[in-house]
RNA sequence: GGGCCUGUAGCUCAGCUGGCAGAGCAUCGGACUUUUAAUCCGCGGGUCGCGGGUUCGAGCCCCGCCGGGCCCA
């Protein structure tokens, strides 16, 4: 064992603490509390109960003013306020859900030098131990009143001012600020959590599989987007965080594993902004001996389940209908519409437009409709318009079926209408939440479709999928016929809140 | 990629036409045994995002860079 020197904590705590009065001055109370049992940061202190479970068992005590249980309860929080006089000093102490309880400190109950080191040491933002009887103050707030306290964790940073809101950047880059201040925030979390659970739930009682896929990968694939590329030393060898699972999901299922999802992170070495961030958790789920309309019904489900989760113990309790933050009521119940996208752009146009109509035609209509569009095909030109003649017009959630070949080369083509793959895309009030597929699962078609991938790719387009030889070598021992979705998971959460999408990640990425 | 807004004390923000760097809360010292953002007295606290320029003088005007936000593509 190499015998090392002890790193130079002085130097750097000296310089830390130099510029900032108050962490000098709490550091200064660091080596008074050495001297109390326990120190500054004690391993364990004596709690007997929680906050919130004292807050629920003493309540009605708030009815009688200076009333008294009788019971003594030992509890710790973080001290969010104080009022201290002469004598007789008041906090309270945050659980961390958010309940708070006050605690009152007197000379008569701890005694001259027990209070003196209290209003000496104890600090907004410090975590408090307290043990004492539950009583209510002469205003009736629920108080312990303390015969013993000790510091469970002491603060060395100040807290933030508590009766002004917290710049949107400070929220982000110090969530857990955040988290201390503002209800609103701990409830996302929480609702984030709920919304994963009631996913899983879904899926395991419809019989699905969990699984979790590479995540660095020797060949990205799965969608069209650019990769961040990284290097294994062991290897020796470039490898790519995943874009997404697509390809490694399609392996279980020829393994067999006929119902399989997989909810995890990928990567997209793309611009970031209000609705993209470089790293973002997606659902991705097969379903054996079903297609697009089947992967449909699935995913109304979920998100329909999901919905109800997010409600659970609100007075929305058992209701689709979800509260965006903005107070607007959002209905995800009932059965989803599906339309054709061909024939509601051709109803909202009044004239026929169908796969065989000329990309001269429709760009005669983008012109006169003054759509710009920058890859005049047809297939472009379609989603153009049907974004400008119909999206905006869609209240309820609504599945858009049928898409132009050109502007999904990796899918399958449709059973009966030439020029279209069968293919959904999900949209909740203006935004593209889920896509759905009937699988391509023909090696042949595969290979095609990757050839012409690499072809793409060798003219430089770094969004191209390469030839993945292993995956075809996969889908020649068979694949059953399937549907297939995907599901942003981020884009569920402002679905059933409203929320940005930097308020639904707990720690997105910032520079 | 384009346009607009923004960066000042630990936190949230003012700062006029270019003329001594400000407030509230927090901190520090003092008083107070029922406070609810307690009150009262007193004291501190700044790389005005960074770099250049104009000017007798720049937080403010000009140029570049960095960070953040909104809209458009």
């Amino acid at each position: 064992m190499s015998d090392h020197t002890a790193p130079d904590t002085t130097a750097y705590e000296e310089e830390v603490f130099e510029q900032k009065q108050v962490r000098l001055d709490k550091r200064a109370k660091l080596n008074d509390l050495g001297g109390l049992g326990g120190g500054a940061y004690p391993v364990e202190v004596p709690v007997t109960a929680t906050i919130p479970a004292v807050r629920e068992r003493w309540e009605h005590l708030t009815e009688t003013p200076d009333s008294a249980s009788g019971e003594t309860v030992g509890i710790a929080g973080r001290v969010v306020f104080q009022r201290n006089t002469g004598k007789l000093c008041f906090a309270s102490l945050q659980s961390g859900d958010g309940t708070r309880i006050q605690v009152m400190i007197s000379l008569a109950g701890v005694g001259e030098d027990s209070l003196a080191q209290y209003k000496e040491l104890v600090d907004l933002g410090d975590h408090l131990f307290v043990r004492g009887e539950v009583i209510s103050s002469r205003r009736g707030e629920l108080s312990v009143m303390v015969e013993e306290w000790r510091i469970a964790a002491k603060a060395l940073a100040p807290l933030p001012n508590l009766h002004s809101e917290l710049s949107e950047e400070t929220r982000v880059r110090q969530r857990y600020l955040d988290l201390i201040v503002r209800e609103q925030a701990r409830v996302n979390v929480l609702t984030r959590a709920k919304t994963m659970a009631s996913l899983r739930s879904t899926f395991a009682e419809q019989g699905f599989v969990e699984v979790e896929t590479p995540m660095l990968q020797t060949m990205h694939g799965g969608a069209s987007a650019r990769p961040f590329v990284t290097h294994s030393n062991a290897f020796d060898t470039e490898l790519y965080l995943r874009i997404a699972p697509e390809l490694f999901l399609k392996r279980a299922a020829v393994g067999g594993l006929e119902r399989v999802f997989e909810i995890n992170r990928n990567f997209r070495n793309e611009g970031a902004d209000s609705t993209h961030s470089p790293e973002f958790a997606m659902l991705e789920a097969y379903q054996a001996y079903t297609d697009y309309h089947g992967i449909a019904d699935l995913t109304q489900t979920l998100i329909q389940n999901a919905a109800l989760a997010a409600n659970a113990g609100t007075e929305r309790e058992g209701s689709h209908t979800v509260l965006w933050a903005d107070g607007t009521l959002f209905d995800l119940g009932g059965e989803w519409d599906r339309i054709s996208m061909y024939g509601t752009l051709s109803e909202a146009v009044g004239r026929e437009i169908t796969p065989s109509t000329s990309v001269e035609e429709l760009q005669t209509l983008a012109d006169e409709q003054g759509v710009e569009v920058r890859l005049p095909n047809h297939g472009k030109l379609v989603e153009e318009l049907w974004e400008h003649f119909v999206k905006d017009g869609l209240t309820r959630p609504t599945f858009v079926m049928d898409f132009p070949v050109e502007t999904s080369p990796l899918t399958r083509h449709h059973r009966s209408i030439p020029g279209v793959v069968e293919k959904w895309d999900l949209y909740v009030r203006g935004f593209e939440l889920a896509t759905g597929y009937s699988e391509l699962v023909d090696p042949v078609v595969q290979r095609e479709r990757f050839v012409e991938q690499a072809a793409q790719a060798a003219k430089g387009d770094d969004e191209a999928m390469r030839v993945d030889e292993e995956f075809l070598r996969a889908l020649e021992h068979g694949m059953p016929p399937s549907g297939g979705m995907g599901m942003g998971m981020d884009r569920l959460l402002m679905a059933l809140t409203g929320l940005g999408i930097r308020e639904t990640i707990l720690f997105p990425l910032v520079k």
